[in-house]
DNA sequence: CTCTAAACTGTAATCGTTTACAGTTTGCCT
DNA sequence: AGGCAAACTGTAAACGATTACAGTTTAGAG
């Protein structure tokens, strides 16, 4: 492989200047003349424009950093493909940093886009301490958050009303005859845990249902196995005749377990996840899901980093998506009205 | 937010020339007294060296580029994890770059990386055309691919040997007593798809038992639905007494399609996946499958990078990881020994 | 106290672009 | 043809770091 060209070469070659080489890579206001001998120089040393020196100068390095705390999971997963599609053709490049844990990790990380190594942040921070807070205000970089913003913080922002979506499952189970509500959550700690949980208490008083803190069940985080500890210690959930899961993979722990007990999900008991992920269709009885937009909700954020990057001053602004109940077979009319 | 520190204000800050300030940052060839001043100015003036100039001067982005055909896919994002966890304690950041599908858009993509804003490359192309070799060939960047080296490809190389997969699972099919197994595959104009057909050939002949081309199925791609759809249609499959499927997600089709005409996994049918994904404690019952090792596989290949890199002129190298069987619910002595 | 080698420091060139500014060419109108 | 504006082009100075090289300081030995 032959030394790598530069645009000083190509410029020798074209018999034309540096500057007229970059206008036509760029912009090209040359005369067409100019450009063909340009282009031709281009195509036959193969050149391509360094991006260090170009961000260097140009002080942007068309790269938008995306920090979660956990690409493992699935709805994580949903929202960087939406960016990703949104982002896919424009000349940005997607950059991965899946800064988990820790409020000083965090902040670290935070810290070192400082660096420059990108024009634009997309953080989805799943706890909010006024540490992080402060951090996040601190950046010089364009954001946009997804999620609950904290408090003061002044940043673009996508978010869904989790609580409403609970508050639609309530309303979905109260219709089909259920009765005894349990709710099956992650640990309260977490914004979506904290948030969920009051939309619980909300949509049960509102559709007037009876609830104690016994039919509130609190895994240790957000996954199936955390699901399945939990109920493997505590045999009652089979009282009620509705599971409400604050996730999808929560409710396949439940599922399993109801059904290694011999309870029918979508006849005997009936049960509603959240996130409405791919898994919902794999499981069997297939699973009724509250879909909290995941894509959607990484094209709006794309968008509006976008848009902030443009105009960089203009007021934060705030996106709203609706959750949508996907009703399947684990939640069944015969469920409710088998008493 | 103050004007951006360079390292000529930390010089002129701390009284000592920008050489000296660039040395305390990194190598550290100072005196006591002058590494002090120095990091008490960059301390004061929040300085953060611009890695477009770094890497302009020096050559290299500390960026790492993933390239898949499809981040959705589980297998890829465990692969992904094993990367990070690698990269995670290095220098480098990880850029994602889904570059999907034909052969010109993954050209395109390889060409770019001309731009030198990666140090190197990890590429798991899903199909293998000449185009694509060349273009591989052509990297000025080092690479390594995961997955099966195309002929006259010079790059390094982490595979695994999924046809010594398929043998696990009809060996284990076998030892329970099932004759008649099904395969159930994705398409074969894919490199998966072409190896763990052939894969099931041999097994099948070493293991000695009997299967024709009607107890071959391709599904579309291989997803659950591309196996729903297909099962549809094809309504035979319950004449086997055991299933293979070339992943997870086909393994979940076939489940749910068996499960809907009442047929019993694990007890009158049993079926095995590949990838051992998340999804196997997923489901009811739980699903035996072939480990295929993605996290070590994404470990491996961020370590022969990060060696090549480091080195890069040494002969390719080429790894080898083996499959595991995980056996769980979805096949059972039962199924085989029912007949 | 002087000398010398070793240790440190500073100056200035450099990486590969972009772009302001000044200089040149072009084309159109009379 | 000549004049003028418009269109294009080239020169050279940035961008912010690293680093070779030369110059300075320090420390230890005699």
């Amino acid at each position: 492989m032959a030394q790598k060209a530069t645009i000083a070469m190509v410029a020798k070659h074209a018999g034309v200047s540096v500057a007229s080489v970059s206008r036509v890579i760029n912009g090209t206001l040359a005369r067409p003349a100019t450009e063909e001998k340009v282009r031709a120089a281009i195509a036959e040393l193969g050149f391509q424009p360094n991006s260090a020196a170009r961000a260097l100068k140009v002080r942007e390095s068309e790269q938008i950093c995306l920090s979660f705390a956990d690409i493992g999971n699935p709805a994580y997963l949903t929202i960087t493909q939406g960016i990703n599609s949104v982002l896919r053709d424009t000349k940005y490049r997607l950059i991965l940093s899946s800064s988990l844990g820790t409020a000083d990790e965090i902040h670290n990380h935070l810290q070192s886009l400082g660096r420059g190594y990108a024009d634009g942040l997309i953080i989805s921070p799943i706890t909010s301490t006024p540490e992080i807070a402060k951090a996040i205000n601190s950046l010089t970089v364009p954001t946009v958050l997804i999620g609950t913003l904290p408090k003061d913080v002044l940043v673009d922002n996508v978010y869904i009303d989790s609580a409403k979506g609970i508050e639609l499952a309530v309303a979905h189970l109260r219709e089909i005859g259920c009765k005894k509500i349990a709710l099956v959550n992650g640990p309260l700690s977490t914004n979506p845990g904290r948030r969920r949980h009051q939309g619980f208490v909300d949509a049960m008083n509102k559709v007037k249902l009876k609830y104690d803190d016994s039919s509130i069940y609190f895994a240790r985080d957000f996954t199936s196995q955390a699901a399945t500890e939990l109920l493997e210690k505590d045999k009652t959930l089979h009282r009620y005749d509705a599971v409400l899961c604050t996730n999808d993979l929560l409710a396949a722990g439940v599922i399993r377990n109801l059904q290694s007990r011999s309870v029918r999900v979508g006849e005997d008991i009936s049960v509603i996840g959240m996130d409405n992920t791919e898994l919902c269709t794999l499981l069997n009885p297939s699973l009724t899901s509250v879909d909290l937009r995941a894509e959607r909700r990484g094209q709006l954020a794309a968008e509006l980093l976008l848009e902030r990057i443009k105009n960089p001053l203009s007021a934060p602004r705030k996106i709203e998506v609706k959750p949508e109940l996907v009703i399947r077979e684990s939640t069944n009319m015969r469920a409710g009205t088998r008493k």
